[in-house]
DNA sequence: GTCGTTTTGGCAAACGATTGCCATTAAAGT
DNA sequence: ACTTTAATGGCAATCGTTTGCCAAAACGAC
């Protein structure tokens, strides 16, 4: 603590030596900078100048500690991001960052993981006042041993989860009504034994999407048995050992379903790699539909029809609902936007 | 400001109500909190009882405004993140994410993409105090048309990219040495006709690798007209695009080359698509290896033979680099690791 | 019981910005 | 010229922590 008060060479400038070298208090300094018509327009440019030469920049700290408010937004993952191809992830995150980028706001990456110390960082984040408000992607709601997200106080809003029965508000797709209606396009192609290459089991895709599925068997007058699925045992990062253990059950059929669904593009590459290595042509033995729109499923062989996810328009939907929020405005329990089926080579 | 000091509705507990509820002073559960052996073990357990109860958290915003330290690190990314099935970013995420995380940093990203408001955005977080340093991954010095990263007096380390003559320490990889190695391998094979798959031209990446691949042919006893390559127009995010481009300058060709060699995996897997939509064969007629080892290339066909970069080692090793920065200790200015040949069958 | 030493806890000053309130000055109205 | 009103700038409190310094209390040695 033996550093002068007039010391400059401390790195960066305190709003207190723009005040000095322009000659003013620093309420004037920071009337100038936040409120434009609150000062002589000839003391503002000169301070102004003084901002320039010092190369002044606003401590954020300090900022937030005064005004109880950090202009930041959270954003938590669904952790161990992108083993894979699927895009959808980071498109989300385009999609909010180009929204909060324009509002004003920062973005705060809260997690890349979701391990026991990512989940207490998070809270952490929460309640120590780093950020006004969350974004939950595509996972379920971040807790401790000791306290849960939803207990910080703090705004939430949910992309592609809905966690609404849980009092958060939340953008979805109507991915349950895309998987019955994709279902519903193979039967009339003329299949009829199915198999579904399952994500983890219980989770909150897995559900509304095998419902889906069920649903479109339904309607196309098949019995319920037409359908089989994998087992489910690995999460949506492992998406390549998906498609490779289903695929490792699938030729062990006696009797092999014609048509394949997947819970993720990269399941659907792997499944179809194996198959092929095996002998089997996709798509003249086997249909294989991906879930995801990646790009890179224009550009494999062959090429993959799957279902495309409006991610980057959940994104900022997501983003827009949540600074209307901070607004103190209401906005509605449950969103949902569309997605869509892409018709190429492999189904 | 009508509220009262006594208030408690007012979300997060602070050190004051703390105290009161213990019966000492802020100064003290301060101290109890941070400093284990400077007050009675007694006092200590009621003021941490005290603190659980209130649900207390130490605000970050005061905290890092008196420290004159956040604990935070901001990550630089090199724009327009993850368009392709490449994972090195990514990896090298997790990398620096891990070892961060094990000695109490939190990591900060910057910036999901790399134009003009993003610039300023960034140089404005290293200005304001957010953040105690920076690591740059695989692009350039952030700046505005005011200023740049390194005029902010913030310590830097870079991933990937060579700035060690700006100054910033930097942990690269050999990729020239490998691509030089992946060179005389393929001549060995008998190829006698190269064709490199270019990124953007004059880039770091571009003119090391192109560099290893020269030497590589002179290596081989090989004309330095052996090698061709395309233009290098498209940015790395652009991957896909990249190697069709390629694939039609490369198809127009009197007298094609035999060995590709591509600047991302992205680039080989769109390549290898278009070539064998017209009736090429792959590895039979061209051999094509890619970059970055992702984990998608394993699961196409044909399967992807390309170079895989330690990238979650430079990410704890530019993470270590910079705390060690931190910690006031000298860090050497190039730190170089080796990447891989990862032989499959396209090549 | 006295004196010296070590614990232990509190006071108050920072950190850097924002903002309510007041004093001064300038402009306008009569 | 005198009063009223508006414009302008400064003082000082405040946000929630950390920490240097000092005083009180506890302890030990004699």
């Amino acid at each position: 603590m033996a550093i002068k008060k007039t010391d400059v060479a401390t790195g960066q400038a305190s709003m207190k030596q723009v005040a000095d070298a322009a000659g003013v208090a620093v309420s004037t300094v920071s009337r100038a900078l936040a409120n434009p018509g609150r000062v002589n327009e000839k003391t503002r440019k000169r301070i102004l100048e003084a901002a320039q030469t010092l190369g002044y920049t606003p401590n954020a700290a300090a900022r937030s500690l005064r005004k109880g408010r950090t202009g930041a937004i959270m954003i938590v993952l669904p952790g161990q991001l992108f083993h894979g191809a699927s895009q959808v992830i980071p498109l989300v995150l385009a999609g909010i960052d180009r929204f909060l980028a324009a509002h004003g706001y920062n973005i705060l990456i809260a997690n890349l993981d979701r391990d026991e110390s990512s989940e207490a960082h998070i809270v952490n984040l929460a309640s120590n006042g780093s950020v006004d408000g969350a974004i939950i992607i595509s996972s379920g709601i971040p807790q401790t041993s000791q306290k849960s997200l939803t207990q910080t106080g703090l705004p939430i809003i949910s992309a592609l989860h809905d966690l609404s029965h849980h009092g958060i508000p939340s953008v979805i797709t109507n991915e349950s009504e895309v998987m019955g209606k994709m279902t519903e396009l193979l039967a009339q192609q003329g299949h009829r034994q199915f198999f579904y290459v399952a994500g983890p089991q219980g989770m909150y895709h897995e559900r509304v999407r095998l419902d889906g599925i069920r649903q479109g068997i339904a309607q196309a007058d098949l019995p319920a048995g037409s359908l089989r699925k994998s087992q489910g045992l690995r999460p949506y990062q492992e998406g390549f050992q998906i498609g490779v253990d289903a695929a490792d059950m699938f030729l062990d059929f006696a009797q092999r379903p014609t048509a394949v669904m997947c819970c993720s593009d990269d399941a659907a590459l792997s499944f179809i790699a194996k198959l092929t290595t095996s002998g089997l042509r996709v798509p003249e033995d086997v249909c294989v539909v991906g879930f995801d729109g990646s790009a890179v499923g224009a550009f494999v062989n062959p090429s993959l029809t799957t279902i495309a996810q409006p991610a980057e328009a959940i994104g900022s939907k997501v983003a827009e609902l949540l600074t209307r929020q901070l607004d103190g405005e209401h906005v509605p329990m449950v969103t949902q936007l569309d997605s869509a089926i892409v018709r190429r080579q492999s189904a």
